[in-house]
DNA sequence: CGTCCGATATATCGAGTCGATACATCGAAG
DNA sequence: CTTCGATGTATCGACTCGATATATCGGACG
């Protein structure tokens, strides 16, 4: 699902790479961090697909700059300069902007139910699109993730229950902190849903 | 670290592939499942490093029981069938338990401080066989995964505040149930460094 | 002035995990 | 007797991660 959040984030601002893993960390909340070895790879298969495409980089002023370097380089290292330049600014950067096809898929992703739902990061970041959804879209998302957390803590209070005397302190202790953890999540979830269905009436 | 999870579990009773992900399900927490294709690679590595080894399975009564099915299969197959008879109950299970050199990895994992701590699911895990830590290395586990959640609180309080005005709702509550958490995952942590301290300050 | 260092920036690699899928057997329900 | 769901082992391709390589930029310091 990081293809949804890099669409999300240039849908709003043209970007590049570095520039892009520095917002994931921040704007999605510290949890959802992502490694280069994930987004370059990432950004690739989006260009391939047409989603983004790099756009101008260093646009204004400064026009065709600094080449030098020192004099001479090998003709080798200065088509290959010269190939960079095209999308690139002076310091290498290449800036990422989203399509019209990017924008139908960012809302496709947004919508679908995927298989990686469940988890907890894929939650966080839809949640953090869900301004994008239409108001019964977001409130499917906040039940189906109210019921997988209901679940969970079935299984947490059952795992309780059942090992009362073969867990230990620690897994006990942790257990029972998961499950007071979890209990506020649903909490927190009916609160959203409620405000949900208020602004839905409200309409 | 599946591995540790895996000795873990192998060092309290011997069991095969799918019991193994049951109880990984269950004692380490429903947070914590694991799928097939990781378990399966996971037993095979543990077991090409002498780690664990698969015992008889079907150990008493019973004795070489009904090989027929259908009366005559292809040579081939029967030969198949054989190999696998060996090391394998009647219903094709392969029970694996711990070895010595297991027991010693375990050990060397459980204290290792991992590049993928700072994981939730890491620190859980280290805590479910926290038992089997001598009581410093237990409290420094604990700190340090203390000082992690303190370094998050941090981030998320920065990020709450720069971004109050270009933060949309969801994403903002989000922050703020996110901060919650975290300052009741510290308050969890001080309570256990807190009895870990008088545990150990009674010996 | 140079030169060294840390932040910026892109990129690839191997290892590990995941969900999907295939295949086979068993027990019970119909 | 047959079908069906649970048990059970296994592999595949796609994806993510941490580590690492490479290069440029801006400023500190002598």
């Amino acid at each position: 699902m990081l293809e949804l959040a890099i669409l999300g984030l240039l849908k709003e601002q043209e970007l590049h790479g570095y520039e892009l893993k520095k917002r994931l960390g921040e704007a999605l909340g510290p949890l959802s961090s992502v490694s280069f070895g994930s987004l370059y790879p990432a950004l690739n298969r989006l260009e391939a697909a047409g989603a983004v495409k790099a756009v101008e980089a260093n646009p204004g002023g400064v026009g065709a700059p600094a080449v030098p370097m020192t004099g001479s380089l090998g003709g080798e290292l200065a088509a290959y300069r010269a190939r960079r330049a095209a999308t690139r600014g002076s310091r290498g950067k290449k800036v990422y902007g989203i399509t019209d096809r990017g924008q139908a898929l960012f809302e496709e992703l947004l919508a679908a139910e995927s298989a990686t739902d469940g988890d907890d990061k894929s939650f966080n970041l839809k949640l953090a699109f869900a301004r994008y959804l239409p108001s019964d879209a977001r409130l499917g998302l906040l039940e189906r993730r109210r019921a997988q957390l209901v679940d969970r803590l079935a299984r947490l209070r059952t795992a309780v229950r059942t090992g009362r005397e073969r867990l230990d302190d620690y897994s006990r202790s942790l257990m029972e902190h998961s499950t007071e953890a979890t209990e506020r999540d649903i909490s927190w979830l009916d609160k959203l849903i409620q405000n949900e269905r208020q602004e839905e009436g409200r309409t």
